[in-house]
DNA sequence: GTCTATATGGGGATAGAC
DNA sequence: GTCTATCCCCATATAGAC
């Protein structure tokens, strides 16, 4: 419920008043949980990559060893942006308020950060070897490329609209074959 | 200069005493030139909008009429992201804080908005046509895709580790061609 | 158009009873 | 482990002198 209201309305508006009332608490309670309001982020930041991590792995882990690379690709970014626009509150919640989060507290996810960074890093370098990923293509800044795309649906996405896998076929394909003929 | 300070520490961090002491001026003070907080942070997202699409649209407006789509692609990509990265806080701050502000902020700043992604619109369907994107591609879809990425450069990009010139062009091509071979 | 002074409200955090 | 009560600080905004 915290990471509800840090994603909308960002870390500094939220109040420990709030986030308790939401809890059914007391704001003088929740610091029986947490130290202070610092820890209690820290610990919404690092489940959101924990949790957006284990879906993507878990989904392409689940494949047959001989797909195509295009299909694992395909499961990795739809899993990617369920855990966003569908299922966690707290990866949405650390896509939104990381870049206004005092550099303490940013320090403190970045380890967290880097585990889920260096999981993309090793699906694009495998790939490459394999052949599937252009050789002139730095694998590094594919990832910064694609999870830069893929985060930024968090503020257009509209259920309403269409179902989130149209969505991750339509970026696989951008990603993979570009705007060109 | 409260362009800067919305960047680097989110709306509602900003405290008018901040604004005005970054300007050598008193709290009170700032009410004769804005009429409250929301006003003020409603010109700085204005203005950030304002000074991405006159980069832009003067980038490609430059270039003779016959160039090739990937080098007006090229011009275009390259002047979002030095007004993004390097030319104005006031895109910067817009980019980072337009997420996390009261809806009604957020209307505000939307009909300005739509006039930028409005260019991008007509300047991918414009390729569509004379068959530089291909037919499949949704111009719109493909406008997301982009802006996003583009805008997430903010997020990590540093200037020490190369020039933006090279970001765009990688930025471009991945675009244009996708990762596989 | 700037200032000082202040109204009013809310924030994080702590003390100590239960 | 929750509560009430409170400390202390800072926020936006206004009043009125200069």
């Amino acid at each position: 419920m915290a990471a509800r209201q840090f994603r909308e309305q960002g870390y500094a508006a939220v109040s420990l008043r709030g986030i308790a009332a939401a809890a059914g608490l007391r704001a003088a309670s929740l610091y029986n949980h947490f130290a202070s309001k610092e820890d209690l982020v820290v610990a919404v930041l690092d489940d959101g990559i924990a949790a957006v991590l284990h879906a993507v792995d878990a989904a392409v882990a689940d494949l047959p060893a001989d797909v195509p690379f295009r299909t694992r690709l395909q499961a990795a970014v739809t899993a990617h942006l369920r855990s966003l626009l569908d299922r966690s509150d707290y990866t949405s919640a650390n896509v939104r308020i990381f870049g206004q989060l005092p550099a303490a507290v940013r320090e403190r996810n970045k380890a967290v950060r880097a585990r889920y960074e260096g999981w993309w890093d090793e699906f694009l370098e495998a790939a490459q070897r394999r052949g599937d990923l252009r050789a002139e293509v730095d694998p590094a800044l594919a990832r910064l490329w694609l999870l830069g795309a893929l985060n930024a649906s968090l503020e257009w996405f509209r259920p309403e609209r269409g179902p989130l896998e149209a969505v991750a076929e339509s970026y696989t394909d951008l990603l993979c074959r570009g705007i060109e003929p």
